[in-house]
RNA sequence: GCUCCGGUAGUAUAGCCCGGUCAAGUAUGGCGGCCUCUCGAGCCGCAGACGGGGGUUCAAAUCCCCCCCGGAGCACCA
């Protein structure tokens, strides 16, 4: 990662990650987390969680989030020095609006949204804005009793409204929210004026150190903003970096597209596999430590960029490719009939290619008669070829003789592994005839694949990620029953 | 429309500030080969990019101008 600007310049770095506890947390936020808490711990300074659920009504935060963000965090291994809930910190945030308003650099604005927009729109400032600090404290009072009904006023702080962006002249501080209507999860109806996204997280960064903000180029214009504050108050505006917007091909990264068809029940949960939540990436396998090192790799650039899985994935398949166990799956079993067995083998495959330490599966063949009877899937069917040999791996090889509705037939070649590589045999994997557990592999486009796992795989725990051979990683879901596993990846 | 930010191979990233060593590096993906009793991993090789046009300069991916394209903001959301 490149070094962050101006180090020198504070005593210590202090990063946070600010989200709204309104939604599940997904890879559009990794940035904002893994950076923020990469760059302290490289400079050895502080992370910040800081929880911002000052909209009770639009962007209502809902208490399952603020858990979910926290397990989401220490997942992704970005333990937090010290947490903040925005709503607990009320009463600082009124402290501040007082005073700004005693000292005439904001004031209580009672024209409706669009008058203000049209005047400011020609740089003229509304009535409001001459208002005498004593008349602003008497509406802000009539703000917080209850005097003015839900929008009949805001606090704006003053900015230039001569100001090229029109978005940053005067911009809004404060709302009027009927919380009895809108009661707030946390704190319910006890207030009804809640601070804006600028005033309530301009007056955190500084008062809790934040010396570096790491966040999306959309806050650009918000820093336009927060400086005048910031200017009012004679504080220094932190350092900020803005990344640009990411994106991940065929997944949806809009926190209310989530939400709405997550509500809707479009989706099975948070978890659900097209999703790109973490909930959703931690349960089919991908590794917390794969995404960081792939938003590392990424970095903090202000360029827009759009991922590709394999992106993730290649992350991924290093850091588990080494210890997933191997196990054969069978999709869709189709019967093989071998004759002309002349006694009973035992495959002996080792768990994983390249560690033969960690042991071995066996699988065992008994011919009825010389006949062997296996089970392969249905989407090897396109090799067997009347007259190809085919060597069932770790097993025998065989050569079809023919291809029936139910069945395919083929008959005893040879054993030896040799002889299937000097015939270039395709290799396939099998499970015995009348073995096999039953197993449900979900797809990352929530489809279904369902199949027979090998016997072996009774041992395998919850939670643990495995290579199903010539199929793919897959990471076990359940086991009451039949199996259930969610495929992450090739 | 206005304000701002970007544009290096399929994807991601290095280089750009401080022109030359960049006929552009790396990863991943693709293709080919080797190896391996997986279509995984590993190894070797191949193909693949500076959005376009001008200018400055002995020399431009790097500096300047214009254009094109993409994105963000323009909320009593965060």
């Amino acid at each position: 990662m490149p070094p962050l600007p101006n180090v020198e310049k504070y005593g210590r770095v202090v990063t946070r990650f600010a989200p709204n506890p309104d939604c599940a947390l997904h890879l559009g936020s990794a940035r904002a987390i893994i950076l923020s808490h990469e760059y302290a711990r490289m400079y050895n300074g502080k992370f910040i969680l800081r929880l911002e659920d000052t909209d009770p009504r639009l962007k209502r935060s809902a208490l399952e989030f603020f858990e979910m963000i926290r397990e989401d965090l220490l997942w992704l291994g970005c333990k937090w020095d010290e947490e903040y809930i925005q709503s607990d910190r009320i009463p600082i945030y009124y402290g501040f609006a007082e005073r700004l308003l005693e000292e005439g650099k904001a004031y209580i604005c009672t024209c409706t949204p669009k008058e203000f927009r049209a005047r400011v729109q020609l740089k003229e400032p509304c009535p409001c804005r001459g208002l005498e600090p004593g008349e602003n404290l008497a509406r802000w009072e009539r703000m917080l009793d209850g005097s003015y009904g839900e929008g009949e006023a805001v606090m704006r702080v003053k900015t230039d409204l001569n100001h090229p962006n029109p978005a940053v002249r005067d911009w809004p501080a404060f709302r009027i929210i009927d919380t009895r209507k809108y009661p707030h999860p946390r704190v319910g109806d006890k207030y009804r004026v809640w601070p804006l996204y600028n005033f309530a997280a301009g007056i955190d960064d500084h008062l809790l150190g934040i010396t570096h903000i790491i966040r999306g180029k959309e806050h650009l214009t918000n820093q336009l903003r927060q400086e005048y504050l910031y200017r009012h108050l004679g504080w220094e505006y932190p350092e900020a970096i803005h990344y640009g917007r990411l994106k991940i091909v065929g997944a949806s990264l809009s926190k209310s597209k989530i939400l709405r068809d997550v509500r809707r029940g479009l989706y099975k949960g948070w978890d659900d596999p097209r999703l790109a939540t973490f909930a959703a990436l931690r349960r089919r396998g991908i590794r917390p430590e794969a995404i960081r090192r792939l938003i590392i790799e990424i970095g903090p650039r202000p360029s827009d960029i759009v991922l590709s899985w394999e992106n993730l994935y290649a992350h991924n398949r290093k850091i588990i490719d080494p210890e997933a166990k191997r196990y054969f799956f069978v999709k869709n079993p189709f019967r093989l009939l071998v004759r002309g067995v002349p006694r009973s083998f035992t495959a002996e495959i080792p768990l994983h290619p390249s560690r033969p330490e960690i042991g071995s599966r066996r699988l065992h063949v008994e011919p009825v008669n010389g006949e062997a009877s296996v089970l392969i899937s249905d989407s090897d069917l396109n090799l067997l070829r009347e007259g190809a040999v085919i060597r069932l791996i770790g097993l025998f090889n065989f050569e079809v003789e023919s291809l029936e509705e139910r069945r395919v037939v083929g008959v005893f070649h040879s054993q030896a592994h040799d002889e299937a590589k000097r015939l270039g045999a395709p290799l396939i994997h099998w499970i015995p005839d009348g073995s096999g557990l039953p197993c449900k592999v979900v797809m990352p486009d929530g489809s279904v694949a369902s199949g027979l796992v090998e016997e072996n795989f009774r041992g395998v725990h919850v939670g643990e990620v495995v290579q199903f051979e010539r199929f793919g990683f897959v990471r076990v879901d359940g086991k009451d029953g039949a199996f259930t596993v969610y495929f992450a990846h090739k």
